[in-house]
DNA sequence: TAAACGATTAGCT
DNA sequence: GCTAATCGTTTAT
């Protein structure tokens, strides 16, 4: 039993949302999806790294949009990235979406990998931004959609815990000093490393904190 | 109008 | 470990 996430949980800051995001369940209607182990946030201000930190531009211009949009774009010519918007519109933040571990019956997923012999390990279909993008069948059209029943794609949650660790972003060349990855420590289907234990901080807020 | 650049991946050495 | 592939967008001329 699993309840789609609010448009509200959207609504805040993307590393509480990204925090928060880890363990979730992402699925696309008819395709498939799985649990969520690895995300990373970017920031409205102070974020070189960030697709709108020169402004708004015709790219990331859904990166504006109200919180629960779909931001696609095309990287390196070749791959579709699957963002998330956050914050009220008007505020340019989003969260990457970089690995889920597949559920149980990762036919559709495969398919869409294009592994139609089945032979891809597991860990290979969804275990990075582009190959997760893939696997769920995104392209541009996607861009600008909202999470829901009518794009199809929706994000919930089982209620099932995941535990989360905090380390600086992949393959970025500017603001890598911000520790805004957030991965399932330990998980296999972690895009690569640090798989765990490496450059790693604890969640920005402890989970059980006491004066 | 031209050139450069990736929030990457697969395949080969 | 190294690099080609590949193209929408941005930035420079």
């Amino acid at each position: 039993m699993s309840c789609p996430l609010p448009h509200e949980f959207f609504a805040r800051p993307s590393p509480v949302v990204a925090a928060d995001l880890v363990g979730k369940i992402i699925w696309r209607h008819g395709i498939g999806g799985g649990r969520l182990v690895e995300v990373e946030a970017y920031l409205p201000n102070g974020d070189e790294a960030c697709h709108a930190a020169q402004g708004k531009t015709a790219r990331n211009a859904m990166m504006f949009g109200p919180p629960g949009s779909l931001y696609v774009y095309v990287s390196y010519g070749v791959h579709h990235l699957l963002n998330l918007v956050c914050e009220e519109e008007g505020i340019p933040s989003a969260v990457l979406i970089r690995a889920f571990q597949p559920w149980k019956a990762d036919l559709n997923l495969r398919r869409m990998r294009g592994d139609d012999n089945g032979d891809m390990p597991v860990r290979d279909i969804a275990s990075g931004p582009g190959r997760a993008g893939q696997a769920l069948g995104l392209d541009l059209t996607w861009n600008g959609q909202s999470l829901g029943r009518e794009s199809g794609l929706i994000v919930a949650d089982d209620g099932q815990r995941s535990a989360v660790q905090r380390t600086a972003r992949i393959g970025i060349s500017k603001a890598d000093d911000l520790l805004l990855r957030y991965i399932a420590p330990g998980s296999e289907f972690l895009s690569r490393s640090p798989r765990w234990g490496e450059n790693v901080a604890p969640p920005p807020v402890a989970p059980d904190r006491r004066r």
